[in-house]
DNA sequence: TTGAAAGCGGTACCAA
DNA sequence: TTGGTACCGCTTTCAA
């Protein structure tokens, strides 16, 4: 194993002498002092100038100027006792946060979202905002949003599979909280949404069957819980499509994730009689396809199979998958967005629909 | 396109504007007022008795026992309101938080170590933590620790890719944290570790096919920038395997997410003469095993295959793909041992080794 | 140019 | 059983 050095933690510096009378349990330290947190007070003290001008020297205020002297014996100080300001302090006395709360989702999130969101969380620290993703873990909507509240952020963007409803939100808001945002397939009254209309992918997946000339359409719904919120409005879309045209039908088809499942599946497709499937994303198309071919079935000629979110190993069976490309919106975009509701707290909730999606047509279908 | 519902943002459901019959001088506002945001004060005023007795109900402080009237008044009160309490007042008179500070990976985080994080979180609420996600988004180890330190988190659990040094270690002690961990392929001096030594992964490999009784070992490694922290150390670990083995060899392979250049590095393939190859992880894998097979090499006969993750998907591909299985610790584990620190925060730096790995040998080696 | 002091929203001690 | 009040760390008038 690695040596650890040893580490002696420093004793106190400032001895707090001065504190009043009332100190009493501050002294309930063993014995490895736990070395108290240097505070402005600590700074201006070592600098031998008040805490105003601690604070002055350190936010740069525009509105005073402080001799050169002075500034750089607070900075020193500062350096000195490695002093880092306390936010909660600060906010608390500004009166609010610069906070962006955004709650963890409760899915995992593949790359798609993963690189969407990084892409908003650069573009909002471009903003001096500060992104901050929250477990909420297994609390309703509106526990959840008290939770969040505690914190006050300024903008929630909230992924809506926490079913944040609208009395969520007005939680929220009456926190002041200045933007609430949901963002996914569902949305909350009185919030903006970033609508991430999920029927469009089932909608889109479908019509693609249907103009190769298939009909009778089966659509794998992913049994893994938690989905759901994605997989059921995608399923609706394939539906919608359907029955506009004529003489066509879906049949749901629930899968779990893993190769058992999807033997299962495989071993009384025939009895099924589809001549296609949309099987809700990549990951399960492929592995539902290859099921299928195992079983003997011929893909696409018997059926066709189609994904959805472009994943890069779907081109790597054989055939290469075709697939429902999702394009989510620009980070830069929203950024923006979440900006200028801060800014004007008034605006009406607006409903982007912000899903893009094209079918990338390739081989299984 | 599906039709949006043309939205018509329904018309503030709450009308905020009935305010209490009983409420005073909240009357300073002026028309459909920004509502100020409700204190503990105003909950005492609206169910008239003191803070500190507002204090004692919500908090059902077992010190005071208050009357189960004046209990209900408060709990009313607060209720009516929308009252919820100011964690940040609450920290800054408490002296301390609960909040354990998990800085958001740089790099994309696979269904692995999600999961482990979720557990982790979940674990750790358990123990009345709160966890939080916080973007540093491209700050050097010292200045990201003081970021982080001015939310005075009780813990700390970095992913190391943030290159934490001790410097930033000391930030972070200093500004009260009683619990530093660095959790993954590195570690920094004075916090705890839990090391995933991403050597094991690449010895693994190695060693599983020079079992095979292959000698002249391809190891891919990714050109994306921020893999290499992972990379490297995979790479590593299988040269110090096949050092140990006489007569074998190993090759760098650099090699880009995508189809061209999995299709270059086929082309000139027979020109390396390797009879195998470790390729990073199962994506990599088989995407290079796909290319090699359409390039015409046979897999396993002339070289093998071995990835690393055991995804799901690779089980797709055949020859089916072997992987080196890569087992986190347990969040329960972790969680623990977290809690352990932040009471005794006095306790040295450990290292813990935290990597399992095993071969999952299927059919590509 | 600098300092004194009020106060942000809670909590907890002490007195009533 | 309740209320008064002194803090926690920081910013920001207002005076000096």
């Amino acid at each position: 194993m690695v040596q650890i050095p040893k580490q002696q933690p420093a004793p106190d510096p400032a001895p707090d002498a001065p504190s009043p009378p009332s100190d009493p349990e501050q002294r309930d330290a063993p014995h490895p002092v736990p070395h108290s947190v240097p505070t402005s007070a600590d700074v201006a003290r070592l600098a031998g100038v008040s805490r105003a001008t601690v604070s002055y020297v350190l936010n740069n205020t525009s509105a005073v100027r402080i001799s050169e002297p002075t500034r750089r014996r607070v900075l020193e100080a500062a350096k000195e006792l490695g002093y880092v300001p306390h936010a909660a302090a600060r906010s608390l006395r500004a009166g609010h946060t610069r906070m962006v709360l955004m709650p963890t989702p409760q899915i995992p999130v593949g790359p798609l979202f993963s690189q969407f969101f990084s892409e908003l969380q650069w573009a909002l620290s471009r903003f001096d905002y500060t992104v901050v993703q929250y477990g909420s873990l297994g609390l309703t909507g509106e526990e959840a949003a008290r939770a969040w509240a505690e914190l006050r952020p300024v903008a929630v963007l909230a992924p809506d599979a926490t079913a944040l409803g609208a009395r969520g939100v007005a939680v929220l808001k009456r926190s002041g909280a200045k933007a609430v945002f949901t963002l996914g397939p569902q949305r909350a009254e009185g919030a903006h949404a970033l609508l991430m209309d999920q029927r469009l992918v089932g909608r889109s997946a479908a019509e693609h069957l249907l103009a190769r000339g298939r009909r009778r359409i089966g659509v794998v719904v992913p049994e893994e819980p938690g989905l759901e919120p994605f997989a059921r409005p995608r399923l609706d879309g394939a539906r919608a499509a359907v029955r506009g045209a004529g003489a066509a039908e879906v049949t749901e088809l629930p899968l779990g994730y893993g190769e058992a499942s999807a033997a299962r599946l495989a071993a009384r497709w025939r009895l099924l009689g589809l001549d296609a499937v949309y099987a809700y994303n990549d990951e399960y198309a492929m592995l539902l396809m290859r099921a299928l071919q195992d079983a003997g079935i011929r893909v696409p000629d018997e059926t066709a199979v189609v994904g959805a979110d472009d994943l890069m190993l779907g081109r790597l069976l054989r055939p290469r998958l075709s697939s429902v490309r999702i394009e989510l919106p620009s980070g830069r975009g929203l950024a923006e967005l979440v900006h200028r509701v801060v800014r004007e707290p008034g605006t009406r909730p607006e409903v982007h629909d912000v899903l893009g999606v094209s079918v990338v047509h390739r081989e299984s279908s």
